[in-house]
DNA sequence: GCTGATAGTAAACTAAATTTACTACATGTC
DNA sequence: GACATGTAGTAAATTTAGTTTACTATCAGC
């Protein structure tokens, strides 16, 4: 069954991504939290978006980044005299978050590694043309 | 990014199967539940291996059992007087848990049927063999 | 029949999501 | 330019979910 496949790849995955944040030090980092690095990260996002992106609430959402806020991985700035909405407060990392993400991107890296040396480089790029197709075919 | 693409594609095969059960007439069902009903079901399972199989401890597992007991869904029975171990209480689907778990698993066909309709059976096929060995290379 | 381990259970606590509700700003209408 | 309506963001209160801690019953080895 697929969903029994994906459930299972996914859920080791985000094992894989939270050890390596546990073992780069970033210890009071939790699964959620992971919401909020999502690709492409929150680096100059709203918290709408961010929110949409992670197809959760808007009030779910500013929870997460209120915890990131008070542990020291994002800030939320007021917005400029210059920007086009008034009401938009744009999220930004720290040079913690930065490191934060970049602790993801490496698990990620490996991943990828891992997967491509053991099914081979062309089966794993059609795994991911696949999913993205799945993608877009469920964006219509 | 993998990640990405199998955090996607799962979250989106969890929402179907949610809203397939809602659609159904089974509103009392939330996310977590889902774990229980993971292939292979519960039937005749023990609770510690319910909690292996949803890679979550005996005493989240423990509590989502007693929830899905008082929604009549599951129940739990003492072991029998002939059955080898005298601690271990079986799980056993009730008639409502087997139409829940039917509905499940029509939800499933369907996706899998629109999965192999958009990539073709062979690739889709191709894909399921590949997360299949890739599960096997992660349980080494 | 002790001793240490395992299966199951649950209360208490902590973490996370949802519901509800509010403020500030934006946009369109008259 | 005042007013109505909608949107972005926020947060308290509540509900839901998971973890920590701790207990009982059974088992397996000696």
């Amino acid at each position: 069954m697929i969903g029994a496949l994906l459930r299972y790849a996914w859920q080791g995955v985000r094992a894989q991504i939270l050890d390596g944040l546990q073992a780069a030090g970033f210890t009071d980092l939790r699964a959620p939290h992971l919401d909020v690095f999502q690709h492409p990260g929150p680096e100059g996002a709203r918290p709408g978006d961010l929110a949409e992106r992670a197809r959760t609430t808007k009030q779910a959402m500013n929870q997460l980044l209120r915890s990131l806020e008070e542990l020291g991985y994002v800030e939320r700035r007021s917005p400029s005299a210059k920007s086009a909405d008034g009401r938009a407060r744009a999220v930004h990392l720290t040079p913690r978050g930065v490191r934060a993400a970049a602790a993801i991107r490496d698990v990620l890296l490996e991943i990828e590694a891992a997967w491509a040396a053991r099914l081979g480089a062309s089966r794993f790029a059609d795994i991911k043309a696949a999913l993205e197709e799945m993608r877009g075919a469920a964006e219509r």
